[in-house]
DNA sequence: TTGAAAGCGATACCAA
DNA sequence: TTGGTATCGCTTTCAA
């Protein structure tokens, strides 16, 4: 087809190793994939040709006859426009990359908001080996699609509504929370409200349970006036510290769902001329880095990103290697990172 | 090998539809394709088997008679753990995820850091139609390997080294960095120095020719004297910083190749007891999330993150579609958005 | 331990 | 417009 040089850098076939090392195709396959029925000679020979020829398997073609893609996909249930909006996100990813690099799979990125069933119709058909779902809002579909198909997967959030069997990695979002209510009461704060998350979020929700327990009872049976509901997002953030300065004037303390809704927080009560930690003292979640940017550095719960990106990429492999491995949910603990805001 | 339920959800092949529809392979195969040269009464039979038995093609037995896998790679040149460490890697990834969402082509994560030639030869055989390369360092070996394989690609930022054929896209990084540099002059701060980028990364090389354009004659020839070389991280920022103070401790502005660094800058200046922007002025490049976060908010030049992924995004599928276009390189204007550093 | 040969599920050419 | 069939590159029995 091309008029001026041929094939310039198309690859070597099985076939042509075998060829080039005096062996037949199945021998070739062999070594290739280390199997142990070859003989030292062959394997020698075979290994040459392989590095001469710069030979390469085929990956359709391999995928074709044994059913697997050596891929798993990284499903963000987020639109496009928000991907990685959040830092924790960010965090999330670099642990699975990092787990991944060291194995043959494949790294897709699929962001499924707009059009889950897209994704779903891509899973179904056998693109990918296994899947990683993120950022879930609410009962999300494709989880209950990937647990009829018998997919191997992991969620990175506890899923909301019913039970599901695919394991979930978490932070312990309600110690966390709880932790950080109790560490502003103890500083003696008597007047605190919190940002809470979406409502449809797994973390938004376990977040406000802990907020609540960790309230004094009085409080904690008042819990509904004393929050206002977010979105994690910075602007959300805004808006829901401004009608808390509202509705309770006296607030002495905010605990925030999210760095990014404590940022918001922040500017607005800067605005609003209280001083922090002075006047109102501030806790967030997540210790992504923007808590280091902010000013005053902002108190926030640590939740161990990148490990947690880790924990789901092995529970992953461990479901790939034996399918039959159904692993348990893993929910590590968060740590409470004192600055200057509380 | 199941003993329970046997395939439970085994998609059906073009074969089964073929024979539900009661027409050959062949033109199932053509109606897949959307071939014009199918009756519609034959179209229309088969349309309705597909939706019935729920087939979707398989990739992998169409890949290896098309050559083609329908998947693009992205490639970040960072080891996983600096992955998206810096927030207008998102930016860009987010520009480019809008625009695949609405094709049929896959997008892969690959971080090629530690192990180029894992990649290199991973692409080399055709795993992926394009590839999208980021984040160079130096002269990468993967760029010349990507021009002898023909392989349709685009860089993210030009390219450091000789000339390329593979298109790139960036921003006016020397055009923003002057004008940064213009603004504070015409503020009437006169000890102007600059925090570079590192030096094997065009960005950095780039924004420090606009530094040194912005200067005046006199400090122009003196320039070497007013920078300290970062390495687009917060910490390199505070060392800079710190080296910067003591080697020029009159300065009254500085310019940061990026927002991360700038936020680094401002720590250090806090800490020595100036005050920004009365005693020093800061401006920061990205315009980043970084930049509202800061105190003062941080005055940086804007790159149009999303749209530089887009312009991305499109110039490798314009090469996707007709091979033998080269399209030439995008360079998008910057803006600097003032707040309150400078 | 080795090789021959039968697929895997699609596409595309050639006849009809 | 259709169908038959060779083919893509590899894995995997089955015999030898």
């Amino acid at each position: 087809m091309a008029d001026r040089d041929a094939h310039p850098a198309s690859s070597p076939t099985l076939e042509e190793v075998a060829a080039h090392a005096g062996v037949s195709r199945a021998t070739v396959s062999r070594v290739v994939n280390d199997s142990p029925k070859v003989s030292p000679a062959a394997k020698l020979a075979v290994d040459r040709s392989i590095d001469m020829l710069g030979y390469v398997p085929n990956r359709a073609a391999r995928s074709l006859v044994t059913k697997r893609t050596d891929s798993i996909a990284l499903v963000i249930s987020e639109p496009e426009a928000r991907l990685f909006a959040d830092p924790a996100l960010a965090g999330f990813v670099r642990g699975i990359a990092e787990v991944l690099a060291n194995t043959d799979y494949m790294f897709l990125l699929l962001t499924a908001q707009p059009d889950s069933a897209r994704i779903a119709r891509y899973m179904r058909n056998g693109h990918v080996d296994g899947v990683i779902l993120m950022s879930l809002h609410g009962d999300d579909p494709l989880v209950t699609m990937l647990e009829r198909q018998q997919m191997p997967a992991v969620l990175g959030g506890r899923p909301m509504g019913r039970k599901h069997t695919i394991p979930y990695v978490d932070a312990d979002n309600v110690g966390g929370a709880r932790a950080a209510v109790e560490y502003l009461r103890a500083k003696g704060r008597t007047n605190i409200v919190s940002i809470t998350g979406p409502r449809e979020m797994s973390a938004g929700m376990d977040r406000l349970t802990g907020f609540r327990r960790g309230l004094s009872k009085d409080d904690a049976r008042d819990w509904r006036n004393r929050i206002a509901v977010g979105a994690f997002t910075e602007e959300s953030g805004e808006q829901a510290m401004a009608e808390l300065l509202e509705r309770t004037p006296d607030l002495d303390a905010v605990f925030a769902a999210n760095d990014l809704m404590a940022a918001g927080a922040l500017r607005v009560l800067k605005a609003a001329g209280r001083r922090v930690p002075d006047d109102v003292a501030v806790v967030g979640f997540d210790d992504s880095v923007t808590a280091r940017h902010t000013d005053p550095q902002l108190t926030s719960v640590r939740q161990p990103l990148e490990d947690l990106g880790r924990h789901l990429a092995k529970l992953l492999l461990m479901q790939l290697q034996s399918s039959d491995v159904v692993p348990a949910p893993v929910v590590l603990p968060t740590e409470l990172v004192v600055r200057q805001s509380a």
